[in-house]
DNA sequence: CAAACATATAAGCCCTTACTTATTTATCGT
DNA sequence: ACGATAAATAAGTAAGGGCTTATATGTTTG
C-alpha cells in the first residue's frame, strides 16, 4: 500500500510528459526496437532509451531483447492504477452527474 | 484540436503531482475553502493555492467566491480527458489481455 | 476607519527533469 | 579481428516545477 502508491506515482508521472505518451502511444501500434522509435521521432537515441526506462520503471512497458535489439511492448497490466485511481472516484462521479458512465460506455461499443 | 491536446496536457500534468492528488481527493469528498484545505495538509497557503489554480486551469476544480472566502469543487467533466485517453487505447487491450474490461466493470457495480 | 481575516500574486530558491553530446558495452557482418 | 550498428549509461546544461516568505487585494468585524 505504500509500495502501491509509488506505482501509481511513477505511473502519472511517466504519463505526464507528453513524448512518452506519443511514445507509448507508437508502441500500442505494435512492439517496436529503439532504433524504430529513434526513427520516428524527433529526439536523440538516449532520449529515446531513457522515456523507455521510465515508463518500463512505471510497469507500463516491457522489453526483450533480441541480439543487439531492445524491443519494447507495451505492459497493458501497466494501467491497472491509473484505471483502479479513477474507479475510485466513481462513487462521486455518480452522485454528482449521474450517468458519467456514458464517458466509460465508448469503452463497450 | 490543437487546444484538446493542450488540455489534455494540462490534465496529466496537473496529476502528476501526489499534492494534487491529495488536494483533488480531499475535495471529492466536498466543496470546501481554502482555508479548510490550508488546515487538512502541511503546506503553506499559497503552495494550495498555487495546485488550485493548476487544478482549475486544468479543468478539474471550479471555483466559487463568497465573501472573502473562496470555495472549490471537483469538476467531474474535468476528468472526460483523462476517460478519452483511456478509451483510446481500449481496442489494443482486448487484443492483448482479453477482457480488461472487467477492470472498468468495477465502474459499474 | 482600523484591524483581522481569506486569498491571490510576486519573487526567489532549490531540486527535478528532459534534453544534449560523449562514451561504453554488446552484437552483427565481412 | 575489425568496423559498423544498437542500445544503455555518464555527464553536463537549461528549463520547469513546487515550495517558501513577503506583499497586495479584497472583505468582514468592531
Amino acid at each position: 500500500m505504500h509500495g502501491a502508491a509509488a506505482v501509481e506515482d511513477r505511473v502519472f508521472r511517466a504519463l505526464a510528459d507528453p513524448s512518452r505518451r506519443a511514445i507509448f502511444e507508437s508502441l500500442t501500434r505494435g512492439e517496436a526496437a529503439v532504433k524504430d522509435l529513434t526513427a520516428r521521432f524527433d529526439i536523440s537515441q538516449p532520449a529515446i532509451s531513457q522515456h523507455l526506462a521510465a515508463l518500463k520503471d512505471a510497469g507500463l512497458v516491457r522489453h526483450r531483447r533480441e541480439g543487439r535489439c531492445a524491443f519494447y511492448r507495451v505492459d497493458p497490466r501497466g494501467m491497472k492504477p491509473l484505471i483502479d485511481w479513477i474507479a475510485h472516484y466513481r462513487a462521486f462521479w455518480t452522485k454528482h452527474i449521474g450517468r458519467l458512465e456514458r464517458l466509460l460506455e465508448g469503452l463497450d461499443e
